[in-house]
This record gives structure tokens, C-alpha cells and sequence, in this order.
DNA sequence: TATGAATGAGGTTTCATTCAT
DNA sequence: TATGAATGAAACCTCATTCAT
């Protein structure tokens, strides 16, 4: 009852939504980001989107996983190449900065991810707290790092910097943090990580 | 069907209206909250909605105003009773929580804020940051905090810190920061806020 | 995000939806029918509709149900004025081609309904025989009618009986049966519901 | 993901998808039916089935055509070895039970025509009609029932107690009537095949 | 001949907004 | 001023069918 069209194959129909919807999502926001804006910027028919990808959200999903891994790798590789916890920290500072720039799009999705599905937004950010945890944990346990230190609250005060620094220069103002602000970074991050017990109130 | 069904002004409907807003937005989430639903909860009719506010998006951009608002005046009440620029902090860290804790939907229109005008998301933390760099470049003029620090990046790595506290101890577990992580938050303060150049980088 | 244009208020918007899905699930059959097509035919916008009715199959089971009710009180009220069990059956079955007559399409509903929602077209059926069943059992208790019947048996027997006839002239040649057709009706059931023992089997 | 990769001719490709097509529209209904499960179920490709058939709807028409010739040549082969036209139609009755028993999917498919295409449905009834019509017929030239029947109403009229007493026991209780009902039936027919005259309204 | 990726028309449903009362 | 019936744009998703391989 339905009559269709042509149908020339497609190169890597998958990676061209992908990408695609990268942007729309990141741009538009998931609730105005629509399937038909998508496959019209991958250049595919509309329903080609529903042989790669099971519903809209399945696809947003997708997304925040897949960048759950990447900033975690990428911070990881950053990370590994340094000696104390303090070079580890900020080298891992830095390396955020720099993917959420190459990432501005898939950023926000992160961000959006809250209000489509809250697990997937929990996720993301306990996982990248667990790295935290235990980083911290086992610089405690060398001595390196102020034993006193809850490192769970420490590491989500440590996100928290790393995510507001982020928002406030690369994704507003598309670049990373400037020179005054990477140089209070490294002292604040100096100062909470040295052993010195001096400092800490009652 | 319960509904009121004569003419007579609604006592207060504009405020009913907000109030009713605030729990379902924050509940539903902008996107799935509904007009309806909103005027249901207020116990108006749902053209009243149209007689108070132009557009769901303009009721909501007043919420998010007002949050704005109760939260910089709430802390602003909690830091003046302080002396000292740590004291200052950590009232201003606890007021937060407190208040978080008392306007969890509210909060999560705040959040929300960021997609569906992202203006007054921005403005709403330049505001917050304006204060705390204000307050910073006082303390650093007095000699209370180190001068190096560039106030304004300060300013966002402790907003960092305090939003992410609170989302993780406030908003998932409805609680405020146990004692552990209240500890650490005043170590870490503290160490940020003192005045020796100690344990800086470079 | 959305605009409207006008709306000036409707008369028996409800009515003039039933009636035209009516038409149009009758015509189009369910599948086919559209909620568009409805609403055209109707006078009304297309979301009018849903005021009124939560879904397409919700629609369809209340014409159903609807059917359901009618039929049968039509048939009981032609049944009740008349005395014995025979002419009680063939006022019944004329009622019926009568009542389908008029309502033609509607009777293609009911039998739609079996692919819609399966229970919807055996409760009709049901609620059918067991009025039925009763008289039948009836008139067996005062000997009007041979008691070797099984009642529901004979009660679905008749009832196809009703439907195919009905089906062959009324359905499908838009008529009432014709009088050859009506005389062995009244033979049939004359011979079915006499008490005589004679001519049955085993 | 498991299937055949080559392109070696399907060995009776056609026949396992019209065995599949059965059991698919029997059990989902046409509507519902889709070719990628009718092609799953047969362990073809999708493209595959439209090298044997046009379009889902004429393979559909095929089925009831193959109904049509099945059931009528059963019947005709259990009615053939009896006498009397009691006999043939009492066995006639208890065939069409057997078949529709054995072949439940494919008596759903017969239902549904109706709302596919009217005139297959139309045409499945009028042949099996036209069996019926004929043997009255000759049994009223024999002077084996009475002649004062309108073989064709008399004919609706026993397919109509067939069907319904099919569609009451084998499609919605999955076995044939029992034996009052068998007992019933045998009874109904015995009196209307009967010669006598008597019983006959006016 | 056999395959399945590609296609897009078309359908149902939601909901912000209007406006006659 | 208060109301809620009316509206239709817009969105997601399905699936019969095509055709390059």
C-alpha cells in the first residue's frame, strides 16, 4: 500500500548518525533534537536510523556511554605517564580540559543526560568518582596524600573544580583555561594535596 | 470535576501557580511537564495559567530568577554573620546545602535551566561567581588569602566543589554532606584559603 | 514553540466523532481507519478527538460495547411482547436483520473487533448467547421445547443461523431476506422448537 | 545471524514461506503480520519473498484460495461416502470440526479476509454455499427433504450453525463440540431435513 | 536466484496556546 | 477575571517494498 523510492547503499550508515546526531543532540538539546534532523545531516532516509539504532534515546544512551569510556581512557593514558598524585592530578585536569573541547557536543549530552534518563547521568559521574576514590585512596595509603581526607568527598570536590573550570572557559568560551586560572588551579591542587597536616580546621 | 466553577479572582493564583510549577518541573522535568498538570496542582483553571504568564518558558525563566535570588540572598545572610574569609567560606558551603536541601526542585530547575535558556543558566552562576570573586579580591586585598590566586578562577573551583557536594550528598541521597566529607571540606577550605605560599606548583 | 489558530466551540463534538468513526471504522475497517479521517468527517480539529476519547481501540470497544447493549435490547424488547418460544425466535431473528439493517456499518465493527481485541468480540457473543441459553432453558422448564437440547448448543446454532442469514442479505445485499428465504426461516425454527420427539437422531 | 549466506536455490523456499505466512497471520492477524517475521520463521531472506509472491496482500489471497479448495474438497470427501442427505450433512458438520481443528491459523486467515478483501471473503462463503445449494437441490428432486426450503437460505442457514458452533468449541476451546452439542446438532438437523411437513409456521 | 540495507509515507498521540463564554 | 474545549503542528516509529550486490 506503500510505494518507496530508490535505495543506494550507504557507506557506514552508523558512524554518519553517530556524528551526526553528536551535533544535534549537543546543539539542539535531546528534546529538540529530532530523528529526521538527524538523518537529514547523516544524509540517510529516515528510516535508516531505526537499522542502526533501537529508539532515540537507546542512541543517546550509546552516546553517554561511549563517553564515559573515552574521558575516562583518555584521562587515564594522561594520567599514567606521572609520578606523584599531585603531577597525576593535574596532568588529569588538564587532560579533561582538552577532551571536553575536542568533545563540546558530546559534553552537553553528558550534561543532558540528567533529565533523559538520571541512571545514565550517575553513572557517568560515580564511575569517574570510583577512579578518583581509589587513586586517592592508594596515595593516602603511601603516605603521599593527607590521610584525613574522606577520598570520596574529596574526589567529588575534585570533579566538581574540574567540571565548573570546564564549563566556565571551554564550553563557554571554547578554549581551555587561561594561564592566571591553570596557575590558581596548581596551587589550590598543591596545597590540598600535600601531606602537611597544617591547615585543617578543628 | 472538584474544580471551583465561579468567576470570582483567585486568591493568590499567581502564587499558587508558581508553587505548583516548581513541583513539577522540578518532578517531570521541563520537557514532560505539562501546563496542565501544573494548573491541576494549583487548582486553577488552565487558561488562568495564560492570565499570569505569557509561556511555560517564561514561568519557568522566573523560577530560575528566583532561585537566583533566594539563594545569593541566603548565603549572602549566612557569610555576613562571619569574620574571616575560611569562616565566611564554609558558612557559605553549609548555607548552600541547607538550602539545596530545602529547595530540591528548585534545584533541579537550576540545572534544567541550562537547556532550555541557556542564558539564564549563565547568568545564574556569573551572579553566584560575582559574589564569591568580589568577596576573594577583598580577602586578598586585606592579606587574608594568597594573592596569587586569580579570584575568578577560585571563585569557580569553589563553586565546583560546592555543587558537586551537593549533588552528590543533597540531591541523590537527600541528605546534607556527612561529617567525613564536612571534614574534608574545611581541610580543603582551609588549606585553599590560608594565607602561606607554601605548596604551590612552580 | 507551537502556534494555533482558532477555536470556535463545537456542538456534540463527542456525537459527531462516534458517529463518524462509525462510518469510517465500518468503511475503512479498523486498521485503515484514520484518526484524521474521523476528525475530517466529524467537523472537528484533530486533537478534539482525544478530548474525548483516549485512543483509536478505546473508540472502537465502546462502539462495541455499545453495539453489545443495543442489539441485545432491541431483540429482548421485539421478543418480550410475543408468547411461545417459536414466535419469540422469529420475532428475534427479524428484529435482528431489522437492527442490522440499520446498522450497517456498526455491525462490521463487532466483527472487526475479533483482530482488535480479541475479548471484545467473544463477550459480545457471550452476552448474546446467554440471553439465549436463558429463554431457552426457559421455555425447556415448561415444555414448550424439546428438553434433549443442550441449550448452548442450540443457542449458538441459531445464533449463526442469524448471522449468516444476516451476513448474506442484509450485509451484503443491503436487504432484508426475502420472503422465500423468511418462510424457511420460520420452518426451520418451527421444526427446531417443537416438542414433537420425533425426527431426532440415536 | 545465523542464517544462510549463499544464494544456492532455496529448496521449496515458496512452501515454507506460505507454511510460515499461516501460522504468522493466524496468530498476529494481517495487520500485525510483518514479512520480516514471516521471512524469519521461514529461514528465507526478506528479499527472497518477493521472488515468490507479488505483495503481502497476494500471498494473503492465496491462502484463503488454498482454504477454499482444502476445506471444500474435505468435506466433499466425507460427505461422499454417506446416503442420505442426513447423513451427508451430519458428516458434512463434523468434517469441517476435524478440518477447522487441524487447521485453526488458517481459520483465522478466512475471518480476516473479510477486512482485507472483501471479495476473496465473500467468494470463500459463496462456493461453499454453492456445495451446499446444490445437494439440497437434488435431495429436494429426490423428495428427500422437503421441498418448500429455499435451498439457498437453508444453506446460510447450516453453514451459519457451522460456523458458530465451530467458532464456539474448536477456535476459542481448541477441541471439538461435545457430545450434547453433537447430540443437539444431529437432532436440529434430523428434524430439518425431514420430509414432513408438519411444523412449519402459517 | 537470494539477500538485506535502505527508504519514506503514513499513523497515532501530545500539549502549548487561544479565545468564546 | 477565570475557564476549559478546541486546535494542529510536530514527533517518533513501523514496515511493505525496492534494488544493488
Amino acid at each position: 500500500m506503500v510505494q518507496r523510492k530508490t535505495n543506494r547503499p550507504l557507506r557506514d550508515a552508523r558512524q554518519r548518525l553517530i556524528r551526526a546526531s553528536e551535533k544535534v543532540f549537543g546543539q539542539r538539546g535531546y528534546t529538540s533534537a529530532t530523528i529526521a534532523e538527524i538523518t537529514r545531516l547523516a544524509g540517510t532516509g529516515l528510516g535508516t536510523f531505526y537499522e542502526y539504532f533501537p529508539s532515540k534515546e537507546s542512541l543517546f544512551a550509546q552516546l553517554v556511554e561511549y563517553m564515559s569510556h573515552e574521558t575516562r581512557a583518555y584521562i587515564a593514558k594522561a594520567v599514567e605517564r606521572e609520578r606523584t598524585r599531585l603531577e597525576k592530578e593535574l596532568a588529569g585536569f588538564r587532560a579533561f580540559f582538552r577532551f571536553e573541547r575536542a568533545h563540546i557536543n558530546l559534553y552537553r549530552i553528558v550534561m543532558q543526560s540528567q533529565f533523559v534518563n538520571e541512571d545514565l547521568y550517575r553513572t557517568y559521574y560515580r564511575r569517574l568518582a570510583d577512579g578518583y576514590v581509589s587513586g586517592l585512596a592508594d596515595a593516602q595509603a603511601r603516605g603521599e596524600v593527607d590521610s584525613g581526607y574522606d577520598p570520596e568527598a574529596l574526589a567529588w570536590i575534585l570533579m566538581g573544580a574540574a567540571q565548573f573550570l570546564g564549563m566556565r572557559y571551554v564550553l563557554w568560551e571554547h578554549r581551555e583555561p587561561p594561564a592566571a586560572a591553570q596557575l590558581t588551579l596548581s596551587t589550590v591542587l598543591g596545597r590540598i594535596l600535600s601531606r602537611a597536616e597544617q591547615g585543617a580546621e578543628g
